[in-house]
DNA sequence: ACTTTAATGAGAATGAATCTCAACTGCACA
DNA sequence: TGTGCAGTTGAGATTCATTCTCATTAAAGT
């Protein structure tokens, strides 16, 4: 069994919760792919293989999906709430061109070393970091 | 004329805009407290004085408010969007707390630096930095 | 299989943000 | 100081992502 799903599996159960049908397809539709996405897009692609998998449901797994680690939540475009893997993903931050709108990942380490210093001096414990800019992307300068 | 007062008015010229009332009162209002706000914080603030002001004119001139570089879009709270000043006030990062919402602003000036390598390296074109982290403040852990 | 309890699909409801439009106003110019 | 006109406004309607409701169904332990 793949490791994430293992994973996941172990996250329900802990919680008590059932690995239901809808809830494996969800997650395994989330792997299929390794581009941001929105819970939109996720109906969208499941919708092609399963036909009874309902909006609602896939609203109320993706914040099992986040809780469990698996996935965070990212960014937000056009309105809407953007989430992309963790689990075997790189931290790393986004440069969101302002005026094409691609997303263009970057590196982390050291940017994350400077700002875990920073929350030490405020003594706060960070679970998750949220690091990016908005600009303009070499395209459209 | 206070200054940000008369980089507003020029701005709004500069766009061939008006300088209505209410776009005066509403940035009056903005630059009356320093906290993040978000659009119905501001329209509570803004009734106690001016009866009339709606709603829907907040929504149209915050945009304007960002475009001119006063203030910025910050962070989502509780579904809304919030926005902070820019003018008057240094660039910082945000530590949110999980538990109780606090905001914690944090230094910023290596961060940027090291960002700005990272942008360079893709040659982005920086136009604003989004940083922060969210956790458990001390008083929360 | 039976029982218990949680989860689901479908559609209704919510609410922040946007849009519409008739009435109004800033402002350039006379 | 008045006139004209394009840009603006308030009020309410609308949109649309997200959440909720509830009758029905399914997981999982026994
Ligand atoms: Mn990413
Ligand atoms: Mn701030
Ligand atoms: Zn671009
Ligand atoms: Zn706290």
């Amino acid at each position: 069994m793949k490791k994430e799903k293992e994973l996941y599996r172990d996250f329900l159960r802990s919680k008590n919760l059932k690995l239901t049908k809808p809830r494996l397809i969800i997650m395994e539709a989330v792997f299929e792919n390794h581009e941001h996405f929105n819970v939109d897009d996720l109906y969208e692609q499941i919708k092609k293989k399963h036909k009874n998998v309902s909006r609602a449901t896939i609203y109320r797994t993706v914040p099992l999906l986040v809780e469990s680690g698996l996935i965070k939540q990212s960014l937000r475009c056009e309105s809407k709430d953007i989430y992309e893997h963790t689990y075997g993903h790189e931290n790393h931050l986004h440069f969101i061109c302002e005026k094409c709108g691609k997303i263009i990942e970057s590196g982390f380490n050291d940017v994350a070393e400077l700002i875990d210093t920073l929350a030490e001096k405020e003594n706060f414990k960070i679970s998750e970091y949220n690091l990016g800019a908005r600009g303009l992307c070499s395209d459209c300068q």
